[in-house]
DNA sequence: GATTTCACGATTGTTAACAATTTATGTCAA
DNA sequence: TTGACATAAATTGTTAACAATCGTGAAATC
């Protein structure tokens, strides 16, 4: 059965739903399966998504609506973002990262956060430095509302935002990769309380950057990775959750 | 015509070419299309492969003896790493990167090496070290030899291995994939000359990190990215060349 | 009762035909 | 000759059927 388009009620936590809209760039137009794969980027950002869920193709096709070509493809590209990983004839599974891996997330943060900030706090990119003071605005604004997922997705992409703030591609793209992938540790690591950054940490890098004070502002950055990180629990990790755990409507039969 | 596997005598410079063995990880057991990404990967980095040629899924089926799936998945793997670009409808492209995007690359450069060998410098990474002293012989001995696709390929693999001396996986790919873009760059802009780097930089800069001088280090390697990038002309860009004049023996009817 | 074997079902991997789009070709008229 | 237009060829995009693989559970054996 199955061929290639098929009708369950399982649904993925709600990887369908839509863009806040508000923020971020617009897929809609896109031509592409990046649709899908900014869906599993939000979920995973998010922490809706836990590390091993499995996400099948069959499941996926009937989430989105779309054909089994385009999830391979947006599952290819995903694994290439290493957000899942791909292990032949088994499937595609959220990634897991383990210790060492987080190590090298962490280590590599810290090779290129702090000569970033302290190179935004040199130059003058008056224009980029406004996306980011109403980036704190939705922060402040998702604290106030005590809205969970929003939270840590708004406190991961603070900094991918600071690294878009440079304007240069690549930093950029490095950064997000690398946040998403604190992202996964966080949740795997991580208390439920420290799931999102300390609360005013972020305003205050920031004001160190507008203060054009590359000194408190490399000093206040690397003090809050390392808060993140201290955070952490290397040895215990939250439990794996090999799929239906982190299903809520399972196909029941 | 063409029903999935086609015969014809066109050949792409020579990306077929088996690897010299000897050196980097062996992909002859990967169970993936890793051949191919990995084979276009190295004809871009020895130049051979020039901006803007086409790569048309037909072809490279026949290079590589391939179905068109594995083709167009080491495509879409090629694309997300930049290497090539996906138009709609009109095949891949060799990425063609804009006095813009050269910019960004050198910026990110400057941004992530001058840490990098510092903390080389700093860290007790004997082992590590020993690849790259092997390394600079390799260059000598391709540079005795004049052989100009490994000497080009190797120059750029330098820098990629210093940042696999940091044994960290995340800093590696993203150098690797700027080394990548920096090698499309000097074929584009720059002339004949100085499509390797400078001699004995290389040397001096593994010599100063062996040293444990993290400031020399950080210097040289300051300096040698300033000698690749003004030796550019951002300006008169070597001619595109689409397709035709890149491919040796075109199919002649 | 525990372990191994086997067969079935479900899922992923692959292939080939088909559809859609773009590019090239050739004709005709200005 | 040049331009527009229509037609044909070549290339890419998509779909569906088929093949291969893996996991599961039942049956059989020790």
């Amino acid at each position: 059965m199955l061929p290639n388009q098929s009708v369950s009620k399982g649904l993925i936590v709600s990887i369908k739903s839509r863009a806040n809209s508000q923020d971020e760039t617009d897929f809609s137009t896109e031509p592409d399966e990046n649709l899908i794969v900014e869906r599993i980027y939000k979920a995973v950002m998010e922490q809706r998504l836990a590390p091993n869920t499995k996400l099948s193709e069959a499941r996926l096709c009937e989430t989105f609506g779309v054909g089994r070509m385009r999830v391979r493809r947006a599952l290819l590209l995903l694994s290439s973002q290493g957000i899942i990983e791909l292990h032949s004839n088994r499937g595609a599974y959220v990634a897991c990262p383990d210790k060492a891996e987080a190590n090298d997330v962490f280590a590599a943060r810290m090779l290129i956060e702090p000569p970033l900030v302290r190179q935004l706090a040199e130059g003058p990119n008056e224009v980029s430095l406004a996306l980011l003071t109403d980036h704190i605005a939705l922060e402040d604004s998702a604290r106030a509302r005590n809205e969970r997922t929003e939270i840590i997705r708004l406190s991961g992409e603070f900094h991918t935002k600071l690294a878009q703030a440079t304007g240069n591609k690549f930093v950029s793209r490095m950064m997000r990769e690398l946040v998403t992938r604190t992202s996964l540790i966080v949740g795997l690591f991580g208390s439920s309380e420290n799931a999102s950054c300390p609360d005013d940490e972020h305003s205050r890098i920031l004001q160190a950057i507008q203060s054009r004070d590359p000194e408190q502002a490399e000093t206040l950055l690397i003090a809050h990775l390392n808060h993140i990180q201290s955070g952490l629990n290397m040895d215990v990790r939250q439990q794996p959750q090999d799929d239906l755990a982190t299903i809520l409507g399972q196909s029941l039969r």
